[in-house]
DNA sequence: TAAATAAGTGAACCTATGTTCATTTTATTA
DNA sequence: TAATAAAATGAACATAGGTTCACTTATTTA
């Protein structure tokens, strides 16, 4: 008489919510939040758009829990790269080694973050401003940890950081929009050691 | 008997294309592109909604006006100051702290170009980025100049110019969302000397 | 197999805003 | 001042796309 939903279901109903996130971040990776209509998505995802409110409130919703994902797939990626070494500069090396790594191989995460989400609202863009943040944050504690074992001569640690991470964002921004420089890897190692020089690496 | 359009009144059209093109940038600056309406513009510019459509065909023309203009400002700002000096490493630190102070000056133009274009769409975002390749290609030129000197030994100067640009983008950006740093001039010296020595200043 | 309920569908609805246009106001000229 | 035409107005229009909902299909249980 009854219905209640069985185990097979319910892994059904998450792989197919996952696949609409999937297919919701390939199509936002090519068009911006504002051109990316649910119709598109639901297409890609191979539902009806109606089907798409079954899974997600509405469309702020959708890319909200995007962001917030790759935001933590993000930074457990650089924490754990962080975490197999302990010198303050092998740290920052890392840091942003693993995050050019995770832009390599998720090109549709790094297009989001850095060139999509930037154009979803005002308010939105204060998720945007955390994530970098965090980033810029965990290269001052590197930086400041330097300064006290007299590692970095350093003046302003904030700027510093903020050139730094800078310095990666516009390269991997170029990367991604115009493909150059062409090899991210080998431009790592240049701006690696730009960056050392700036810092003024002792 | 007939009418035609007396000296006055063009001057008089002129000046309210001016009012309008001043409302909008005001209203840009604070608002995204989607989020900014025709009617907000026209209240602030003090017309009708109506009215907008005899000075701007429509509101991507507009929009794309503005930018357009602030480009050309920011290029013939920056060329100016480069032609006072004649040093490669003066040229370069003339760029950027021409850059620096019309942003300081211009601060709504700083807050659209850097924070609200980015937005509108991805067709758009090409101008925004022919923008900062001139930027970049500016910065390059240079270093390609110190390079031949023999006075900066970069490896690569694309990648160079693109850490070097980067670096001051991120630092002009916080500034503008979060007031971080503070004082950007001051910021400026530190960034220009961690640039420097990132470059290998000989 | 039939009743019960969950999941899926897509056309229709709703709303927000860019744009238009009939009308009014302002400026020019004879 | 009257005739003419440009400039300004703002309510009305158009439409695009997010969201809803009456209906269909799929799944479970007795």
């Amino acid at each position: 008489m009854a219905y209640r939903q069985t185990n097979k279901v319910k892994e059904k109903l998450e792989r197919k919510k996952g696949d609409i996130i999937r297919a919701a971040r390939e199509v936002f990776a090519e068009n911006s939040y504002q051109e990316t209509s649910i119709k598109s998505i639901a297409q890609k995802a191979k539902i009806a758009t109606g089907t798409f409110y079954l899974y997600f409130s509405n469309k702020e919703a959708l890319i909200n829990m995007i962001v917030d994902e790759m935001f933590q797939e993000l930074l457990k990626c650089i924490k754990s790269e962080r975490e197999k070494v302990t010198d303050s500069f092998e740290k920052l090396q890392a840091s942003m080694e693993a995050c050019i790594r995770l832009f390599i191989k998720e090109k549709s995460m790094a297009k989001i973050l850095l060139i999509q989400v930037p154009g979803v609202n005002n308010a939105f863009n204060a998720k945007l401003t955390e994530i970098e943040n965090e980033l810029i944050k965990l290269t001052k504690e590197d930086l400041d940890e330097l300064k006290e074992e007299g590692r970095f001569p350093g003046e302003d640690s904030l700027v510093s950081a903020m050139a730094f991470v800078g310095s990666f964002r516009q390269v991997i921004t170029s990367w991604l929009r115009e493909g150059q420089p062409e090899d991210l890897e080998k431009a790592f190692d240049t701006l690696m050691k730009y960056n050392l020089r700036g810092l003024g690496k002792l």
